[in-house]
DNA sequence: TCAATAGTGTCTTTTAGACACTATATT
DNA sequence: AATATAGTGTCTAAAAGACACTATTGA
């Protein structure tokens, strides 16, 4: 085991060893919500695998942390990044005293692919993590599903301009249930947040689609939806 | 100016100084909410309020400190406390590197007479307040707002027994907006947060009115309930 | 009995869920 | 033409908003 860091302040008290900013990464993959993870080397968690954080530095603000750790994990930065929660419990990490400030993170859906030793893993599906990073995850998931309807928060997963199957499909893999698709239409228009582009996309068989974007494409709120849309019910 | 307080850890690093706990009290007086605040004595605000946080320890967890600084301040504990955001910008206190996280409290409605130099004061007409604690302040006043209606956040802030008037009053200083008798009584009932006791209250003219408590005292949120209920519109 | 406050009933409007049907492409 | 996918229309059910009306107290 490491040997355990302390600090002391200038005036005379125990202050942290350091603090830690971590993005949870999330992003719909294969029909999945999925979550990028870094291996673990060091004792005592050699072995595990835990979000890509790392420590800041005074002359840092806390969002740049995580984002700066983001891209040297994935090579690109957070389309969207919001603070998720700190946690500061007393024996969270065996190095010392180091409170943790996690983010939700997502990024663009165009550069998935990037990855170095990191590696996606579906969040219902999770090996075991160091820290209490496995809260950290929860956490950050359920955000995300709670501001999925809400907000415009999809923006960084989907293309730039997409068509309602393709949006379907990406809320289908956040939330985890399947939608009624004319009614998921209906909802994603009034919701105000994404209008038709106009144009149409034609790929293989079938009605060409046609293309929607955001009409915000900075962190918003949706003015016009009250609830989030019913799940597809088992045929009668 | 005070001298800034340095820190550096056992492995060389510089450190964050001190890491600081800071509750946000809300409770809705004479039909306003507002928020407890204490003076600040030490430059370079003097002068100026400010929420009535302090230093943690390494030992202590961030709500236990939210919680001892409250009651040092107040004479009692909060009946709710829920994590709200931490605040780490470089230069946000002269003092040095020293982060906060901040958490929004209620204490009961039946202490809220308990006062030392500490000072209520509505949530829209702030004094100058040190630091950051405006928009800290402002950051909690949209959470409990938000939580409101999904949850039984109002717990602490009604009597053990309340009428559905008493109620309402609370949910209207809260949110800043009326609601008409008759759907807010319907809504709060089906809400399923609440639930009738089979006695009334009789104080002064006018019917009596039935009492009503949380079916829940501890945190919890309402399965009922899809959307908040309609403010009261102009008579036409 | 009157003023004051609490509570009920109900009509209307809006929103959401289910699902039959139409449209436009490729092979 | 057959098949596949996209999109429309609409019926029904449930929830919310408006508001007239009834109920029960103290003075």
């Amino acid at each position: 085991m490491t040997a355990r860091i302390s600090a002391v302040n200038s005036a005379g008290f125990v202050s942290p060893a350091g603090l830690t900013a971590v993005p949870v990464v999330l992003a719909p993959r294969q029909g999945r919500l999925q979550v990028l993870l870094v291996p673990r080397t060091e004792e005592p968690f050699a072995g595990t695998w835990a979000l890509p954080g790392g420590f800041m530095s005074p002359a840092e603000r806390p969002e740049e942390t995580a984002q700066r750790k983001l891209t040297e994990k994935t090579g690109v930065g957070a389309i969207y990044l919001e603070q998720l929660q700190t946690y500061a419990e007393p024996d969270q990490d065996p190095r010392g005293w180091i409170p943790t400030i996690a983010y939700l993170a997502l990024i663009d859906a165009a550069v998935l692919r990037a990855e170095s030793n990191a590696r996606w893993v579906p969040v219902d599906d999770l090996p075991p993590l160091a820290f209490d990073h496995a809260r950290v995850v929860r956490d950050g998931v359920e955000r995300l599903r709670g501001k999925l309807w809400w907000s415009n928060i999809a923006v960084g997963l989907l293309p730039e301009r997409f068509t309602m199957p393709q949006a379907r499909a990406v809320f289908e893999a956040i939330s985890g249930v399947r939608h009624e698709p004319s009614n998921f239409r209906r909802e994603l228009e009034q919701s105000g947040l994404v209008r038709a582009t106009g144009e149409v996309a034609r790929v293989g068989p079938g009605r060409p689609a046609a293309l929607y974007e955001f009409v915000e494409r900075r962190p918003a709120w949706s003015l016009r939806r009250s609830r989030p849309p019913a799940t597809v019910r088992a045929r009668r």
